[in-house]
RNA sequence: AGAGGGGUGUCCGAGUGGUUUAAGGAGCACGCUUGGAAAGCGUGUGUAGGUCUCAAGCUUACCGAGGGUUCGAAUCCCUUCCCCUCUACCA
């Protein structure tokens, strides 16, 4: 969420950040936001004053009845009686404007940092940088959802039994690598001087609000009936949330914290000819990293969790580039993304498998995170990224990897499997 | 899940309708004291909003959360969340 201080000393910058991000009529909303925080403000004054006066005459009264002049304090109550009606009216009214103010501010996204290209769509996205190449693979070589079959290592029927479809059942080697890819992406974050953290994976509305996924974006995430709990979309939503309401300690800061979580996603209407096997799904792992910053330090911070994002890719042999994301296909609550993608062999494209963000302060001021700067409290930078999501490594080392005595299994993921290949 | 007891500032803790303007203590910061330190003494010590050119000052809200009663609520009532004890259940 941007703070109206910012907007009301920033409306042009303001205003040119949202069109950036494709925000339809960004000059009006934020002509509406000031208009309205003055109305807020005009009311909150009168209420305040209101309650003033009658503050003042209750501590009368209270004077007047302790020293036994009960016929005055009557007196006196009768007269303040009547402002009570009025003052629950001015209360309510600021209340309102106050809320319809805020119901607005939360529609708006974050701004886009200054580097962020201009453009719409994933094709305007920019190339920083492409490592590796494309590996050679026999004349046959197959896709990862007939690789899954031949070894029989992740099975879509079972999963289609007993849950349903993008819920695929592991096996036998298929979950060894999964839990070899976990152990080494939680063991190379603790090596980069990441804590690790276990969260709930169930969270409340106050939680999802905090990171930016409610109020508008509940559709994405499975809730619970009775409770009405959320399953994690990412482990970023626990983690951050974490630090909700919370003053760090400056001495405290950087916090980095690192967790692994399955994620659900509903991806309601986002089917289509792309999404085959395991490039899309409704459950899967994520290796998860969150940073949180004074704000001076925030793009050094990014700029690193890229290249760890980055060291995990090579260390696994993954031919991949690195995008920064244009304006229009930016997250929500993001200043600047990048996005890895790892090539896959067999699909001849390229696959999204992590998304490393700087939110600056738009979560911090959602959850009310900050930290003291020379007595003064400030909001602190958030960021976070995938280090790695599972299954789309999983496909681009089973395509990749491909060959004549089966799948070889990256080296350094060896100790973690203890086979060195899938046949 | 049932019965009972709780939730107060950074922490401990007092406080059952009106100088609570949240006592007292600890911690922390600064100062005095000291050769230096400790002890001692003194001062200060939350968050958010409004007003203000800035600061000071003034002001509003905040005692788990939300609502209500009242001229006045930490205190009374309702709803809800969380913690503890006992019972039941359970990996």
């Amino acid at each position: 969420m941007l703070t109206l201080p910012f907007i009301r000393a920033n409306q042009e910058t303001t205003i040119a950040g949202l069109q950036k991000k494709h925000f339809a009529n960004a000059a009006e909303i934020v002509a509406k936001l000031i208009a309205q925080d003055d109305q807020r403000k005009a009311l909150l004054q009168q209420a305040e004053s209101a309650l003033e006066k009658s503050n003042a005459a209750a501590k009368e009264i209270g004077a007047l009845m302790q020293s036994g002049q009960k016929e005055l304090a009557e007196g006196k109550r009768a007269e303040t009686a009547a402002l009570k009606a009025s003052i629950k009216e001015m209360e309510e009214a600021a209340k309102a404007a106050e809320k319809e103010l805020t119901d607005l501010l939360v529609t708006l996204p974050n701004l886009p940092h200054s580097s962020v290209p201009q453009g719409k769509t994933a094709d305007d996205n920019e190339v920083v940088l492409t490592w590796g190449s494309v590996p050679e693979l026999p004349a046959d070589a197959q896709p990862h959802w007939d690789l899954i079959k031949k070894y029989d290592i992740i099975d879509f029927d079972l999963g289609n039994k007993i849950t349903g479809a993008g819920f695929p059942v592991y096996k036998g080697k298929g979950a060894r690598l999964q839990r070899a890819l976990i152990n080494f992406f939680l063991d190379e974050a603790i090596k980069a001087g990441y804590y690790e953290i276990q969260p709930p994976i169930l969270i409340n509305e106050d939680s999802g609000f905090g990171t930016g996924q409610l109020p508008d974006k509940e559709g994405q995430m499975y809730v619970t009936k009775e409770e009405g709990l959320f399953l994690i979309p990412t482990a970023e939503v626990p983690i951050t949330n974490l630090y909700r309401d919370v003053i760090v300690n400056e001495k405290e800061l950087p916090i980095k914290n690192v967790g692994h979580t399955p994620c659900f996603r509903r991806e309601a209407g986002s089917w289509g000819a792309h999404v085959r096997g395991l490039n899309r799904l409704h459950q899967f792992d994520k290796i998860e990293i969150v940073q949180i910053h004074k704000p001076e330090n925030s793009y050094a911070a990014l700029e690193e969790m890229s290249l760890h994002v980055q060291g995990l890719l090579q260390k696994l042999g993954l031919h991949y580039r690195v995008l920064r994301l244009c304006g229009g296909d930016m997250g929500f609550a993001s200043a600047l993304t990048y996005d890895m993608e790892a090539w896959s062999g067999a699909q001849n494209r390229w696959l999204e498998v992590s998304s490393v963000s700087n939110f600056e302060t738009f979560q911090a001021n959602r959850l009310k995170l900050r930290t003291k700067v020379d007595g003064k409290s400030i909001l602190c930078h958030t960021l976070n990224g995938s280090a790695l999501a599972l299954p789309r490594i999983v496909a681009s080392i089973l395509e990749n990897n491909q060959g004549p005595d089966g799948i070889k299994i990256p080296e350094v993921l060896v100790p973690y499997t203890g086979f060195t290949h899938i046949n």
